[in-house]
DNA sequence: CTAGCACCTATAGCATTGCTATATGAAGGG
DNA sequence: CCCTTCATATAGCAATGCTATAGGTGCTAG
């Protein structure tokens, strides 16, 4: 059950760290599974690593490599807040993709113990949100915009992680993503693209039927009309 | 080193399960300490609760009755969104209280395995938002809402827990809550502030949304549908 | 009063965990 | 050729979650 003999005995070993992390549904995964799987006795570990969790950072530390090379790839669009866009949603995209990691990176919190790994994807969206603060953007210092958008950022991901894969709905990403920004940005007219105006009001009022109607069953109405009825105004209350 | 002798053997486990958590910074507790606190032997705990998870969730439990005393101690102030914004502060100041039992509650995340917690606490929030919904005060539909502010609200609180106390600055949390609330919420309110909560509130949006209809026309109802869907809307705002 | 029964608790121990004291092998410089 | 240094292995420790089994303890039925 061994790995491929070549390697050295290091990077054998992290690689069967990542392996095994990915295919255990955030179980624990145990130090003697991976010495096995790599090929390798307990010391050998302990002699390159440390520790367990000495491990496991290197780990993270190649997983936040990919992390980070995914939000450099982003060229600047010349808009600040902009790529504070895409850097959320490579964000999403990557705890969505590499759950184990992202769990081990950004999941493991601890009493006024903040982890390295929030520290340093909160430098990255720092870099941006001074940009925009420069050119006029923010209505907020960045520090208190950084903690609040990636704050929600990580809540979002988190909650998309827990979800079973079907149920998984982006729009939420979106959403909140969009008001955290909307609400330290100067700019005032950045919730349009998400909600047109002309059809808000259809839309509020569809919402606001579809509550009523779900709180108290009118008799007018067969069950068949009213089946179809809540589809219609199902179809009606997405915006998209 | 035991615990009151007088409680029965249940309680005294669970007050130490409790006790340890509190005192251990997040760091794992052993059964063998809450079972030599509690002034018993191992398979009693086991004989109680089945497991070491189980023990942990009846501690999560008592946690959460408290969570929701605290967030029932509300009263309503009669705008449903202002109620949701005093939900936001309870979550956070629970957690804030008691960031052992938050972390229990809402700090671990598995991939695809979203907690029953979680799953309570949006019910909470969800009541409110219904009824903002059926008020008109709702951009979204009340299922989308509930979800950005939960994420987001769990993700502020989770950052304030791992900031050392000194740094924490509340300003986060309010500031996100408002960015989000003021996402999902239409200020203008479709119907204003004379729509009732009751029985009539299905006519009243019917006929909102009737005229929001005729003032634009939306492209998610074929020519065939809208025609039959505005008569079942007429007929539900006809009659009570 | 006693026999049986259900419930609760204790003795003792297993398998797994992270980790280590110590020894062995190999590679290179004097 | 020896000696130092690095890398890996042997064997085992202490702590963990959990359990097979047996021993009380109190209640009800005869």
């Amino acid at each position: 059950m061994s790995l491929d003999i070549q390697l050295p005995p290091r990077e054998r070993l992290l690689q069967a760290a990542v392996e095994l992390l990915a295919n255990s549904d955030g179980a624990p995964v145990s130090t003697r599974k991976i010495t096995e799987l790599a090929g390798v006795t307990a010391p050998t570990l302990y002699h390159h690593f440390g520790d367990k969790e000495g491990l496991f950072d290197a780990v993270v530390a190649v997983g936040f490599e990919q992390y980070v090379a995914s939000e450099m790839d982003l060229e600047p669009t010349g808009k600040p807040l902009d790529d504070v866009r895409r850097m959320w949603d490579q964000h999403v995209r990557f705890g969505i993709e590499k759950p184990h990691l992202y769990l081990v990176m950004f999941g493991k919190v601890r009493p006024g113990n903040r982890s390295n790994r929030v520290s340093e994807a909160e430098a990255l969206l720092r870099g941006k949100l001074d940009r925009a603060a420069e050119a006029g953007h923010l209505n907020v210092p960045p520090a208190d915009a950084v903690r609040s958008i990636m704050a929600a950022n990580i809540g979002v991901t988190l909650m998309l992680i827990s979800e079973p894969e079907k149920e998984r709905n982006f729009e939420l990403s979106d959403m909140t993503r969009d008001a955290v920004i909307t609400a330290v940005s100067s700019e005032a007219g950045i919730a349009d693209s998400a909600t047109p105006v002309g059809a808000s009001s259809v839309v509020v009022a569809a919402i606001a039927l579809n509550a009523a109607l779900e709180s108290s069953n009118p008799q007018q109405l067969s069950n068949t009309e009213m089946k179809m009825f809540l589809e219609w105004l199902h179809r009606i209350s997405k915006t998209t």
